[in-house]
DNA sequence: GTGAAAGCGCTAACAA
DNA sequence: TTGTTAGCGCTTTCAC
């Protein structure tokens, strides 16, 4: 049948009349192309692959920052006519074999969001031939993509706000050691006290995961500290700084009078963190779209050239930052006799 | 070839020192099998769908609703063996278009969760022979299976609640009116007031939808009645419940001092919120896995005969909910001579 | 146990 | 313009 014009949709090449006589008939009898069929044949499927790596079962995507981003992914996904299908990774074990399922055909493409241990999934991923990308910093690799925001100034920039208020015992959260994020936002923190003239003081930074709890425990211990405790924190995450921000209310600190704190997302949610969190906003779900779109043109041409995208992040002053305790003592005292609120 | 023993695994069936050729050829060539050619043969591609109705683009699966149920259904995916791909929904238009793109044999069976206008979908599907479930409340058809908790039981048990605190004046902040849930928690909440013998009081209830700034608005307006106000107020989601916090700490009220708040779902996020929020727990991560292992069945036995299943909502007492104003002042007083606090 | 042959529903290259 | 043919990579009879 010359029926398989109607996906190629080659008008000009087909009669008007035979056209109308196959179109009946479809509806007739009740037709409806197999997209697997046509995959087959024409060897894409037009969908593509999207695996985050997670920590734990439970959180899963539930986390604002994977949703986010899988938001960018699906509108733009939905808008290119593509499916896109999940996978989580839970650890770093045995990828090797889920590579295989990713990879048997039923993606045309895979996106890898925050992945772990990047280096050795770019060599496995290299044998495979399929087109892929990652939202995270720099491959090397010429045929991978990647896409990201520009941790190392984002990071820098939060510490030179802090550092603008007057803030010189800054403490930092770190991310994850597994992704690549949590180095480069450390980079940044350091160059930035680096810059200032503030000497890095190593019980200042706390190793840890990207989790509130992690947060909230290692901003305990750091509060505890007394007059040793630092006046400002640099959460890698938002998540962490909500963490950070109950603890510090457990522990009768107010915010940011006694304590500023500054996230890094602005996931949804930072806003209606209690106080609103001052953060340094990734474009989460821009960064989802493109990734898409990066992944599409490496389908298109083969997947031999890699794309390489680099985005900045926006700091967000919302209302957990201020300047440190004494400070705000002596502006008190310089702008006149206010009452002490 | 009977290389295709492989997937099979028929043991017995094979010659052992000829299934070692195989493997080792299959290794040299770096032979993978293709899903795609064998769910074309098989007619089953081992992948479930599963639909999303968002209110925008910018929200998708933002919303930690969706990104709980979503990992509930992922997880038990990964462990069944399917691959899921993800749709949204954005409007109740061309659904009928989009349905076809669901059914064209990508996926062998459909998960709606939080349908809007589910009844329409049913008739749709009716037709399509496509095994499907859906995440919310019943489904009349018998080929139709569903998953939900007890709504009317869970909000019924939260206004008990309250009225247990002493509180009569007690507000509902409904949901979205195209999703059932927002039915039949409102009746739970009439339902328990005209048992307690309180009157229902129109104005006390406000339609809006599932979002933190409706809960936000509605909740501002409630607080400028003055005397008029509720001094408690059950919240058809998480997501209200935090914009009403929002809105009351805007306000100058103290929580639950001046106002109870409690929520539904107990969304992730819903601990970490100031104060911590008292809310309904939904079993979202296990709906959403349960809701994979209802539609597997289904498509096991060619999605002919529907499943129900009704799940218990659990209260979780966090710090949102305290004693009406009033009332508080007449227990300190009868509590003897205590700082007023 | 193993191999040959047909077919899943489509696309593509060619002939008519 | 239209119909024919072969084939995408697998599964599944059914002989051998």
């Amino acid at each position: 049948m010359t029926v398989s014009y109607v996906l190629n949709d080659r008008s000009g090449k087909v009669g008007v009349e035979t056209r109308e006589r196959v179109n009946r008939v479809m509806k007739e009898m009740h037709y409806r192309p197999s997209a697997v069929a046509r995959g087959l044949s024409r060897q894409r499927l037009n969908a593509i692959g999207v695996i985050f790596h997670v920590r734990a079962s439970t959180k899963l995507v539930a986390t604002p920052y994977f949703g986010d981003i899988l938001g960018g992914i699906l509108e733009m996904s939905m808008t290119r006519e593509q499916s896109a299908t999940l996978f989580t990774e839970m650890g770093d074990t045995e990828t090797q074999r889920r590579l295989n399922i990713y990879c048997d055909g039923r993606c045309d493409g895979l996106i890898f969001v925050a992945p772990r241990d990047r280096a050795n999934l770019v060599t496995s991923l290299r044998n495979l031939q399929v087109p892929h990308v990652f939202v995270s910093d720099n491959g090397d690799d010429p045929q991978t993509s990647y896409i990201d925001v520009d941790n190392v100034a984002a990071a820098k920039q939060a510490v030179d706000y802090l550092i603008g208020f007057g803030h010189t015992r800054i403490a930092h959260l770190c991310g994850d050691e597994a992704h690549s994020s949590a180095h480069r936002r450390r980079e940044g923190y350091i160059e930035a006290l680096h810059q200032a003239g503030i000497p890095i003081d190593d019980s200042l930074v706390l190793g840890g995961i990207y989790s509130s709890q992690s947060g909230h425990e290692r901003t305990s211990t750091l509060l505890a500290r007394g007059a040793q405790a630092p006046t400002a924190i640099f959460c890698s995450s938002d998540e962490i700084a909500i963490g950070a921000l109950d603890a510090a209310h457990k522990l009768g600190f107010s915010i940011p009078g006694d304590i500023s704190i500054i996230g890094f997302d602005d996931t949804s949610g930072a806003d209606s963190a209690y106080p609103p969190l001052t953060t340094m906003r990734q474009p989460l779900h821009q960064i989802g779209s493109e990734a898409v779109e990066i992944l599409l043109d490496m389908i298109d041409d083969g997947g031999l050239i890699g794309r390489k995208r680099i985005l900045q992040a926006e700091l967000i002053e919302r209302s957990t930052v201020g300047p440190p305790p004494s400070a705000a003592v002596m502006a008190r005292r310089e702008s006149g006799p206010e009452v002490d609120n």
